[in-house]
DNA sequence: CATGAATGAGGTTTCATTCAT
DNA sequence: TATGAATGAAACCTCATTCAT
């Protein structure tokens, strides 16, 4: 369906390659809507498909099972929000470490928002997918890019604490999930965002100053 | 709205004689350890019933569904630990602020910790069964609890910062949260309640120096 | 529903395990019908459940998956097949060999015959159910019994063929099948059976010749 | 009706083209090796014709359909199999009696040794392809064949036993096939071999001599 | 009250077959 | 002519829930 509306409209000859990742796309927006509409345990594969536009057969084409796609999905997401903090982390090196720390705070929130449909949604099948051992290596990701770039704060003395690290982002994933699952409004995120970087900076001292 | 719910998922009927109340709490018991053994989507009514030790017609005795059965458990969890965190409340008044936060703070992890096979558990079910409007209720009932506390701190100058208290306490979540369904060892448990102290205190200290 | 009939003609209360009895004959039943009305490869757990009077719930709670229903079923058939001829073994000891021979034969053929429907229905599903190791077991065991019975054969003077019971048994088969599979009449059964008996008596007795 | 088979399941287009020609005896040779390592019912047209280094597509222009690619497999190893029996009877006329079954048992056995893997696989779908009707086919031709030679008999009186005929073939048929699904050594199936020739030289002379 | 057999809607997944490229 | 993405009917199986005993 997709594919006929870019080939009436876009060049004659499609290459097979973009006519399937095309469908591909369609089947995981599909994937979000039907979570944000249905609900995670009335997700059906059937339904996936019909909101995709196509056949259940053609799903099964690109994953195997149930499971994959919802996984596959989460994994993109958790991609994404990654590569967002660990670019920040690129920009912020060498800066002060408060400096650091609000911008660090700021790409996740900021990439949470993004797709804030999506984070939501993914709240709902997360458990079922082994999603606390995509979290964690999430994390570890996280941290480590987060732990280089402390390394060029010229008004850190010690080596970073990780421990303090750990505790930052879990307390940044915990404030940010009650507040799209409450679906609070831009505004209250805005507040959100910078009660979240006051929290970090003070804490990242206070932890700094204790480990000193 | 929440009365209707209550309605609607309580369970069924009063223990009254001591026969039924053991036969409920039993089946409690034995959805937790079906949840934690098998799985949120491979808990069933029957398994669960067999882990009680009664039969299916038993356990819808109690409870009209199975969503309401899954409801009173996650509900019985979140009264125990939002009563420990009252007490803890109710304990601290007049004590200087950071005082009050430390005793929060524990209270909540002490709470959680009791039953981390609970905790557990139950995030792998909580999106099915309206879980964040339930967390929701919940945290305004802590929430006030706090704020009133908080009202008789000798060293607060202004009225306590409601936003900041629902900072601090999605924070706490989250970082449970982690550490939780990671498994984490009681020695990484300990240090995490600690930072989550001096997290919450530091934060609540820098929240209120801006809000003057 | 054969349940109610039962009920309603019968003793007013049935025991349950009559009850479970009854519904797990009639699905075993109604497996043959469907293997013989609508062949091996329209068979589903489905129709079969449809033609017990059963729901396919119901089916389900007595055989874990399609294939363990059909193997039960094959099983029976060849538990029956290998009880008969057992018991002509018993019977005909201390007999003369040919003797020995034709009941055994015939013992055999009749028990093919008494039920030929489900020993054609079930040539068509065998492949699929590791019929050949089933098979083959139900063989050895045949091959045992004969091989006793042979020792107290008092014009026998070697230990008996093993090998050549195995031919015996194997040459038997296929010549039932083919008749079965043919669906051909009483009559040609009749005189298929007469010429088994001396097929192989004459080869038995070639065989002893040639070993002495 | 044998006509109308044939036409309805018979390759849809006669290779005359060298390249054809491979396409098709590649497709043939990978339904085997898909039957041998698959199973019968994890046989799919996709699977073959990717074992055989063709598309899906490539397949459905050489058979209408599964069925058709199936029985031709089968139809083939049928007419080897007849075609070496036939060749042997040729070639025994006029020898003695016993002589005649010698070979011609031998050359049914030979036959289906020399690709003992068809052999197998076919067991498997046989039930599924009309295979009774076809393996009746082939047996009346036979038969024919065998009649025919035994006319030429000097040590024959009497015409020859039709029935009888038709009592070693299954015989012999279900031997092979007891071995064969056995998956019998070399050795074994020499002896196997020896004993046919036995059983139905052993038989037939019984059977003449009652016939007279 | 307790039991557990029965129900059947509905979910996941497969695969023969077609057809646009 | 070859390709392989797409189709969708249909199979297997589960499990919340009921109700006769």
């Amino acid at each position: 369906m997709a594919a006929d509306v870019a080939t009436a409209f876009g060049p004659r000859k499609m290459p097979i390659q973009t006519r399937a990742t095309v469908t591909v796309g369609a089947i995981c927006e599909a994937t979000i809507q039907v979570l944000l509409s249905h609900g995670a345990d009335r997700l059906t594969t059937t339904r996936v498909a019909a909101r995709a536009g196509v056949s259940v057969g053609t799903l099964y084409q690109y994953y195997p099972n149930k499971h994959s796609l919802l996984f596959a999905v989460f994994e993109d997401h958790m991609n994404k929000v990654s590569q967002a903090v660990e670019a920040a982390c690129a920009d912020a090196c060498y800066r002060p470490m408060s400096e650091m720390i609000r911008r660090v705070v700021e790409a996740f929130v900021d990439a949470k928002m993004q797709r804030a449909d999506i984070s939501v949604a993914l709240y709902k099948v997360a458990p079922d997918l082994g999603g606390p051992a995509l979290v964690r290596r999430t994390g570890q990701r996280l941290r480590k890019a987060i732990e280089l770039m402390l390394l060029t704060a010229p008004d850190l003395k010690l080596s970073p604490d990780r421990f303090a690290i750990d505790m930052v982002l879990s307390a940044i994933s915990g404030a940010m999930r009650s507040a799209l699952e409450a679906g609070a409004s831009p505004a209250v995120f805005r507040k959100v965002r910078a009660h979240l970087v006051l929290l970090c900076q003070s804490y990242m001292a206070a932890a700094a100053a204790k480990g000193a």
